[in-house]
DNA sequence: GTCTATAGAACGATAGAC
DNA sequence: GTCTATCGTTCTATAGAC
């Protein structure tokens, strides 16, 4: 039988799963709703707690969510470099027989697909795109850091590594993870809303492989710099 | 009957000019503010009329929102499609002594300082798309024929006639023209939140220069397609 | 016995609509 | 100008832990 309540007694100060149930639910509220519209009711009801206790957790609404936003990028970012992993980390083992249109593609594929369906996540991402002007610069600075800047450094060092080996001509390796991401998710991005309006797989698809050549003409190992 | 009144004597009833001030005092507190954050007395104190003749004019709030939205759109399409005329059109006639380079980085530059610097114009762009997901979906559709789709077109039909005259290898100008706004206006873009945070001119140099070496590298004269 | 988190009502402000 | 609804925030009383 499992053990509930391993920890903490009912009742005892600063529950954490109570912390975490207020997140999860301010990311559901806030991403759906987006910030001015979700109520601190609806994310008390959703977390299954009083509204006090989200008052006594993250202090006031500006506060939980700019907090929650910051630990979901964080979030997104490991989820994404956990693809680039998998698709694009295969490829060093796979020399001689490398395909490397099908690895980008299937990167692209995922992280699109990984960032616009309607997860969590990115739902939140979304909402502080929404409020950029009226978040504090260095909240906003912290939150690039931590997601869209991360993500870029990750999917650059895969690219770098991958020329070293030959497989791409990449001197810029910053550069060509700004054009690989441009190429293949912008476009999306552009057109799904991200993520609030539904993209169609064929649609998408369509943006990863125009995307993925374009950016092997650039950057294809045959290509001089 | 009643064949529209050419014009209506002053103080009569659905007086044109009024309906002109709101409609332009709604763009900006929409806006500045965001969809949810204006308020309607805001924005009849900005037009300088009652709340109640907005109701009269527009109907509701959200009528109000995305009438204002369409005909944004269709003036900032305008004025960028002027800009592109003006940069664009003109390598036409000089052929001989074309810089592509210089042009093509010209226009990029021009419609980014003009989309992203703080115009009321793209202030409304900003707006509908963070309230993407509460928009209608037919009206989203206009926007983007009004706005984002007729640009590209615009682009486009540069790009197939420079291709004509052998200045630009393209066979798809509509790609061609995507991936020219990709390059060279969609990081600048995200990096300003779309206009939401300002953006250096120096930043908005390297990211148009970068862009515009790319895009010649995938489109330039002398590379095969 | 004291401390603290919780739940739920209550308050003041503000917004949309007529 | 008015009315009504709703939101963010605070206050009060209760109940369990050291």
């Amino acid at each position: 039988m499992t053990q509930e309540r391993v920890q903490p007694p009912a009742g005892s100060r600063r529950l954490p799963e109570k912390r975490w149930a207020i997140a999860r639910a301010a990311s559901v509220v806030f991403g759906r709703e987006g910030y001015t519209r979700a109520s601190v009711d609806a994310i008390a009801a959703e977390a299954g707690v009083s509204k006090r206790t989200v008052y006594n957790h993250f202090g006031d609404k500006e506060k939980l969510f700019l907090s929650v936003a910051l630990e979901m990028a964080g979030e997104l970012t490991a989820a994404i470099a956990a693809l680039a992993d998998r698709h694009l980390g295969a490829a060093v083992d796979r020399r001689g027989a490398v395909d490397l249109e099908r690895d980008l593609g299937a990167f692209a594929t995922a992280r699109a697909r990984a960032m616009l369906s309607a997860g969590d996540r990115y739902a939140l991402a979304r909402a502080i795109r929404a409020e950029a002007a009226h978040v504090p610069p260095d909240v906003l600075r912290s939150w690039l850091d931590a997601g869209p800047f991360a993500s870029q450094r990750d999917i650059a060092a895969h690219l770098r590594r991958m020329a070293g080996q030959g497989l791409l001509a990449v001197d810029d390796a910053d550069l060509a993870a700004t054009h690989f991401t441009l190429l293949t998710f912008s476009g999306a991005a552009d057109r799904s809303f991200f993520g609030a309006v539904p993209i169609s797989d064929a649609e998408l698809a369509d943006i990863v492989s125009t995307g993925v050549h374009a950016f092997l003409r650039l950057y294809g190992p045959s290509v001089g710099s």
